[in-house]
DNA sequence: TCAGCGAGACGAACCGTCTCGTCTCGACAA
DNA sequence: TTGTCGAGACGAGACGGTTCGTCTCGCTGA
């Protein structure tokens, strides 16, 4: 006998207190920054019991963690880069979307909460890469990989690498506050990108 | 009148106090991360009195920043990149040196978690800039000057990109534990980075 | 003499656990 | 179909423990 366990049971989940604990912590974290942010005033603000919310999360940066999804998943769900045909047009596309989510104020201060409580928990940092990080990376490979496969880069051109040389940059410039994230920068790192790893030009 | 300023006078500072504050902050960090770190245990640990923490300290990532700082200080304390004239092999070196440090387990949980500190407090961030960062940066950027006018760069390389694209990467993927950090990662990075702003090779 | 020092008391806040009584839902019998 | 029942999630909040940041104390050294 390992004696019961103390998993409760989803299907019986209230749904409108999992509503409200999320809108909650969304706006708390907001007003506050997760420093100031505590279960108790998520409990007392979304007008549920504190065992509600310990029931379903295990920690502080996890509900935030959720909100943070709930808040920004795609309806459709599906996540997915634009293919004209022109690698340079569609990576341009994406990372000019990127900087421009990373230069809004309103996603700022969460975003950078939400990040460092992902770097300093580990369970949290599998969470973050399973459920938004990996799916992007992976689909930024595969156009990756289909640009390569029409000569639009070098045949043995790196996909890992060429991901990380495309989101490490901005990500960078972001969390250490380097400069402007505008669409010229973008621009600007996608050129470097394809200069590096484009077809040869000699 | 605007009151007496609560600013202590440095003159009269117990360094025997400040140092033991440091090294148990320190050894704390590694032992227990920052989140069960607390100020009454640095204080227990050093043998100091909570009031002489906070007489000095505004936050409790200050102290680990100093501590961290107090650490890893270069006793000469000038920062330089190697200059052998030849651009590759600097930045390699440099690289290399930038992706054992962060694949080391004992900087990994002091260096995330300073990370994540810094990059919630815009005070402490202002800091980290000015006395880790930008002096980082400044001559990183200075030797990729030396080698343009070298015509080892394209004459109308952007330095600050090149910056954040050498080390943009390797940030990213230690964040993220994407991969392994190592020489041959570190020489990717390099070999892009002149790749993409290296002299026209058409 | 006077400001920093070690020590620790103090009230406030928050932690995570727990115990109430209430409410909802599915199972089952009449 | 309808009524009864038990399981389990719910809101509320009491509870002891921990840490917070502030505040005295004498003590010490420049």
């Amino acid at each position: 006998m390992t004696g019961p366990q103390n998993t409760p049971d989803p299907s019986r989940r209230n749904e409108q207190s999992r509503a409200a604990i999320l809108t909650a912590a969304a706006e708390l974290v907001a007003e506050l920054g997760i420093g100031k942010l505590t279960i108790e005033k998520i409990a007392a603000r979304a007008g549920v019991g504190k065992q509600t919310i310990y029931r379903w999360w295990p920690s502080k940066g996890a509900v935030v963690f959720d909100a943070f999804l709930a808040a920004s998943e795609d309806p459709s769900g599906s996540l997915a880069l634009p293919d004209t045909g022109d690698l340079g047009e569609d990576l341009r596309t994406v990372l000019r979307l990127t900087a421009l989510e990373l230069a809004d104020p309103a996603f700022d201060r969460t975003g950078r909460a939400l990040t460092a409580e992902v770097l300093t928990d580990p369970a949290l940092l599998r969470d973050y890469r399973e459920r938004l990080l990996d799916p992007l990376l992976t689909v930024t490979r595969e156009r990756l990989r289909t640009a390569r496969e029409a000569g639009q880069l070098r045949a043995d051109a790196d996909l890992d690498l060429a991901v990380e040389l495309l989101y490490g940059p901005l990500y960078y410039r972001w969390l250490h506050g380097l400069g402007p994230l505008d669409p010229g920068y973008a621009d600007q790192v996608v050129a470097a990108v394809l200069g590096a790893l484009g077809p040869a030009r000699d």
